[in-house]
DNA sequence: AAAAT
């Protein structure tokens, strides 16, 4: 579990050598650029730490799930990137989201702007930004995003399962200020009139005790089915997070035709022990001919079996969100990191082997981008880290 | 449009 030290064959790889130039460093920042009043300052002669890796690719360095420095720093910058989410600014939210993964895998607290330029990630704005905080010690437009009502209210309702920042955004100019108005909606899905009722247990976030609780259960329900199944606590949980929203789960059993079934017996049966309370979303996809997993039409969620459930916690009556996920076995260890996450770690990853291996990874398999496309078998998680020539990162440091 | 990482 300890942040292991990347290995020096490693730091002295070529595609590590050449993202760290700092001719490099220019194309991977903000995607507005704005190179005015700063471009000598940036200049200024600053070594990093050579105990960070200043790479674009978040994938390559351990991030804790907690900071030693720039926390404050970090949690203000989160606030903007949070606000240009609800704001339907999806681009301008990644370079936020590509500095603070940054600043979270940062040996120091960021002590000048000279330096934090020097950082892969902060461009000229998010630079300034950092220089308000350093004289400050908080962000203006934080602050003010904070105490605005819109981002309060948007915030509350984007947390509603079954709504986005559109809808978000859509009863917000309707002038509702509370869950309780949103509710009198006409207009509402049915899964957004769970979700709305749903809202309060939703909210309540689960200790690992209370996880560990809903592990038992599902172990001893699933493998009743079948006591081959292989159960794998995936998500914040197994990146080490101590309170989770929800806990995400991939299941699978080695032989192919079993597994192909699984999601409905599984679902059958937690509906039986009355676990089960709602279905959130169930989507069950048409067995692959692997020709499909081939071809390179992207998909916004991926094609594995899944259900959403809202699952009763006996021992608190508490309505949690647990996501089931069915595995091919074949498919076993890339679902397993693609849904450990954190989201960006997986950005990341993904791109990595896009650009510089030349590969596909998705939580279906891994492909190397020769023609035709073919597949490379894995079995572990390990083995992908192993071919994608990346340092083994523990789940608990993918927490960019 | 939204569902997850």
């Amino acid at each position: 579990m300890k942040p292991e030290p990347l290995s020096e064959t490693f730091v002295q790889e070529e595609s590590y050598q050449t993202e760290s130039t700092s001719k490099d460093r220019r194309t991977s920042s903000d995607s507005e650029h704005n190179f005015t009043d700063d471009e000598q300052t940036s200049d200024i002669e600053f070594d990093l730490d050579p105990r960070f890796l200043n790479t674009k690719y978040e994938c390559l360095r351990p991030t804790p799930l907690k900071p030693k420095y720039n926390q404050s720093l970090v949690e203000l910058l989160e606030v903007i990137e949070h606000s240009r989410e609800l704001n339907g600014e999806e681009r301008n939210a990644l370079s936020y989201r590509h500095a603070i993964a940054a600043l979270k895998a940062y040996p120091h607290n960021i002590k000048s702007y000279a330096e934090a330029r020097k950082i892969i990630g902060v461009g000229p704005k998010i630079g300034n930004h950092i220089k308000e905080f350093l004289t400050t010690d908080t962000i203006p437009e934080a602050e003010e995003i904070l105490a605005s009502e819109k981002y309060q209210t948007l915030d509350i309702f984007s947390r509603v399962y079954g709504v986005g920042y559109k809808t978000a955004l859509k009863w917000y100019r309707k002038g509702y200020k509370s869950i309780r108005e949103c509710m009198r909606d006409p207009y509402l899905t049915h899964i957004q009139r769970l979700g709305l009722e749903l809202f309060n247990d939703f909210q309540k976030k689960m200790s690992r005790q209370d996880i560990q609780e809903l592990l038992g259960i599902l172990d001893t329900i699933i493998k009743s089915i079948y006591s081959d199944c292989i159960i794998t606590p995936v998500g914040g949980y197994r990146r080490g997070k101590e309170f989770n929203g929800d806990l995400d789960v991939v299941v699978s059993h080695p032989q192919e035709e079993i597994a192909n079934n699984l999601l409905k017996d599984i679902v059958e049966k937690l509906m039986d022990t009355g676990h089960l309370k709602h279905k959130l979303f169930y989507a069950r996809n048409k067995k692959d001919t692997s020709s499909e997993l081939l071809s390179s039409h992207r998909n916004v969620m991926d094609k594995l079996d899944k259900c959403f459930c809202a699952f009763i916690q006996p021992s608190t009556q508490i309505c949690r969100q647990v996501d089931l996920i069915i595995a091919p076995y074949s498919q076993y260890s890339t679902a397993v990191l693609g849904w450990t996450g954190s989201k960006q770690f997986e950005r990341s990853l993904r791109n990595y082997a896009k650009k510089e291996r030349n590969m596909t990874l998705t939580s279906h398999g891994l492909f190397l981008n020769v023609i035709p496309k073919r597949q490379v078998h894995v079995t572990s998680e390990r083995e992908i880290f192993n071919i994608l020539g990346i340092p083994w990162v523990e789940p608990e440091m993918r927490n960019c």
